[in-house]
DNA sequence: GTAGGCCCCTTTTTT
DNA sequence: AGGGGCCTAC
């Protein structure tokens, strides 16, 4: 950023810019900051805070709420280093899920809930709502669980109950056009539910705290009391359940400060509201309106680029993003083959850059649009031996084995958890099946108790199984139950050892020789550090008892953003654009500019999903600071299948003159100037074989050469009947060499891209025999 | 009641 | 390519 961070008691403001300056000195009455992409928007919030403890305001009066934990944390750290470790600490700071999750366990009650409430992730609603959908017996094709799950969510979102969405006519039409006139039902069922089984998903965690906000009126006064100064970050992203949160309890004394930028707004998908932001003023009278123009981060070029794309939008606040740091180098769009040949490109060129810009891996991101796009680009930088580290996907917590034990920590701290229930209930196998679970299912639900209540008294509710079924469920009673037992006495580190052993999961993983049995060996060894880890570390905060809840709570708002380590941080770092808002890196690679992936094919029906799209590419090519290069594949490899690609017409919205050779069609623009050929070779190519899959069958590194050097070694030892492995042709047999002009110019009989000729001087490939 | 194999379908992004 | 659901054989 722009200046050294100095730690200094005195004079926090002049640290700012004249803009910045305003907007963290303005306090009295409701601030709307709009920051431009790489503007420090990050540095104002945290000098806001520093100076507003500066003022003498208390640290837990202030509510500071952002959008994933790390960049919490990471704002904790920094106003630790201007206000001291011991103030920053006791500030409420963390995301709206986090924050008010700790808030609803405190005020559960008031709700008809008990604080030790277990919160559902995205793959236990889908479960739970699948599981209804075969109860009601709808049809699975018709009501797509995730489909449904996502309508669900919108709802409560928007704050609609399920009474309220039963009783909206609109909404009924809407879902009977859309052939799921069920919907309502799938709703109500699933709500009660997960209050039987004293659970929230995420979406409740917003939804219930406004419940809370608006039938108790007294729990309300009492967190507006506490909550002297308001400030969110990212508010383009928040929806209507977290911006009414925020409007009430700031509604008091109007101290709210929020920070966006509506060219940021990426998660409309997920209920986020634009509308939030764009109106905040009228929603708060008086709002005085900051605006940060200018960027420190990225070079003139990048920015003038990525404001050349965004101006293509037309809803926006209108700002004035400029740079003052050096003009720097051009974008540059390359095109590659296949998919795989595109990773190529790329690990080559970051090889390359680490060596000319004495670049560490850490300053490199390849930015994507989907997880699955990553497979790719893990090999080729595997192949080159370049480190990396992928973030998104699968995050580990959400590993089948992981999960699993998870499920015996929420049953042992919450035993109405149904979805903990039903996934252990045999796991490891105990001779539990589908049938008993069922007659469990009917049982619990004729005497309206939960699956737990059934197990714990089968005579009771008459369940009605064998001798041989009732003595296994009376076992796993008593293995559950010795875990409750134990919870009241042991830590949560001691508890996950003993459970592991005790209920066979140990024995099943030891048993288990395969590879993919040890990774899942190892995997646990990993959690119960990460829980030695996290009993030792609140031991030293001098917190005594640290219980199962203590955990759980704690990781099932964790993301697998969250949980970085330090320690290897010399990797390149792979992640989905989505993922990548907020941070910033020295090079960055956009990957898969094409059509119906950047934009998604799911986005590009409505004018919105399309601007969205173009925003989320805005913000891929602000992340870079020093360089930023695009590319695309012409056939890629998705689903099982290999498709012919099209460039996305995003490349036309960025102004040629910011880009490498811009002044000609990026169509024709395959690589820099050097490659013509080529790049008259590879439209005939596409033109003849437009239906035709190519797909390297061996991906090798292939050493770059410089243009400007002289020949390579390679191309002067270069002789016919040699095999080479071409950059882009792959592998071939040279037929003939002959000089035109001064240089040499091979025949090339490619095994899958045909004949060709190359001009040795430029050719990228190696001799393989 | 369980295990193993086949077939289907999938994919946008995440707290 | 990969995971999950469903069916069949034991």
């Amino acid at each position: 950023m722009q200046k050294t961070e100095k730690n200094s008691d005195s004079g926090l403001l002049s640290h700012l810019n004249e803009a910045q300056r305003a907007a963290v000195a303005f306090c009295d009455g409701p601030s709307l900051v709009i920051a431009g992409a790489g503007s420090g928007k990050t540095r104002v919030l945290t000098y806001k805070i520093a100076y507003l403890l500066e003022q003498g305001l208390p640290p837990y009066y202030i509510l500071a709420l952002t959008f994933t934990n790390k960049a919490a944390r990471e704002m904790k750290s920094r106003i630790a280093d201007l206000v001291g470790e011991k103030r920053a600490r006791r500030l409420w700071m963390g995301t709206f899920h986090s924050i008010f999750a700790r808030i609803l366990r405190s005020e559960a009650e008031a709700i008809g809930f008990q604080s030790n409430f277990t919160i559902f992730d995205s793959s236990d609603s889908n479960n739970l709502v699948r599981l209804i959908i075969k109860e009601m017996e709808l049809d699975d094709k018709q009501y797509r669980p995730g489909v449904v799950h996502g309508q669900i969510s919108r709802a409560k979102n928007s704050l609609i109950t399920p009474a309220m969405y039963a009783a909206n006519t609109e909404i009924i039409q809407y879902d009977r056009m859309a052939k799921r006139p069920q919907l309502f039902e799938i709703y109500q069922r699933y709500q009660s539910r997960l209050r039987s089984g004293n659970s929230m998903d995420f979406d409740d965690l917003l939804m219930y705290t406004n419940i809370l906000f608006r039938d108790h009126k007294e729990v309300l006064e009492k967190y507006r009391n506490q909550f002297q100064y308001i400030l969110v970050d990212e508010y383009q992203d928040t929806n209507f359940a977290q911006h009414l949160i925020v409007k009430q309890l700031a509604d008091a004394h109007h101290r709210v400060c929020v920070v966006g930028d509506d060219a940021q707004s990426i998660y409309s998908f997920r209920g986020a509201n634009i509308d939030n932001i764009l109106k905040f003023k009228s929603n708060f009278p008086g709002t005085q309106i900051f605006k940060l123009e200018q960027n420190y981060r990225s070079t003139r070029n990048i920015v003038n680029a990525a404001n050349s794309l965004i101006k293509k939008n037309s809803e926006q606040i209108f700002k004035n993003v400029f740079s003052e740091n050096e003009e720097g180098e051009k974008i540059e769009i390359r095109s590659a083959f296949s998919d795989f040949e595109e990773a190529l490109i790329v690990s080559n060129k970051i090889a390359r850059m680490r060596l000319e810009k004495y670049a560490g891996y850490n300053d490199f991101a390849i930015l994507y649009r989907t997880n699955a796009q990553s497979r790719a680009f893990e090999e080729a930088l595997r192949k080159n031996n370049i480190p990396y580290r992928i973030y998104g996907g699968l995050s580990f917590y959400q590993r089948k084995e992981i999960k699993d034990i998870i499920s015996y920590f929420r049953l042992i701290v919450n035993p109405n958890d149904e979805e903990a229930f039903r996934r252990i209930i045999n796991y490891p196998t105990r001779g539990i099946g589908a049938v008993t679970v069922a007659k469990i299912t009917s049982t619990a639900q004729r005497h309206n108790v939960s699956l737990w209540q059934v197990v714990t008294a089968p005579l009771e509710y008459n369940l009605d199984v064998n001798t041989g079924t009732a003595k296994k469920l009376e076992g796993f009673y008593s293995l559950i139950q010795g875990f409750i037992d134990k919870n009241e006495t042991m830590n949560a580190f001691e508890l996950a050892q003993e459970i592991i052993k005790n209920s066979g999961i140990a024995k099943e993983a030891y048993d288990d020789m395969t590879p993919e049995g040890m990774s899942r060996a190892q995997n646990m060894q990993e959690l119960l550090n990460a829980m030695n880890e996290f009993v030792e570390t609140q031991q030293e905060q001098g917190e005594e008892n640290i219980r199962l809840a203590d955990f759980l709570s704690e990781v099932s708002l964790l993301t697998d953003q969250d949980t970085d380590n330090e320690a290897d941080n010399e990797r390149v770092t792979l992640m989905t654009v989505h993922s990548a808002k907020g941070l910033e890196f020295d090079h960055v690679f956009v990957v898969g500019l094409e059509e119906d992936l950047f934009p998604s094919a799911m986005a590009k029906s409505e004018i919105r999903g399309l601007e969205e799209e173009r925003r989320l590419f805005y913000v891929a090519i602000t992340r870079a600071k020093k360089s930023c290069t695009i590319t695309y594949a012409k056939s890629r490899f998705r689903n099982g299948q290999t498709n012919p690609a099209t460039p996305s017409r995003f490349l036309k919205d960025i102004d040629s003159s910011y880009i490498e050779g811009g002044e000609n069609d990026f169509i024709t623009r395959t690589a820099p100037a050097d490659d013509f050929w080529g790049s008259m070779r590879e439209q005939r190519l596409q033109n003849t074989m437009s239906n035709h899959t190519i797909t390297p069958k061996r991906v090798v590194p292939v050493q770059r050469v410089a243009s400007s050097t002289p020949l390579s070694k390679e191309a002067q030892e270069l002789e016919v009947g040699h095999i080479i492995e071409h950059e882009r042709f792959g592998r071939g047999v040279v037929t003939s060499i002959e000089m035109s002009g001064n240089d040499r110019r091979a025949f090339v009989e490619f095994e899958s891209a045909g004949k060709k000729q190359l001009l040795l001087k430029f050719a990228k490939f190696s001799i393989v025999e």
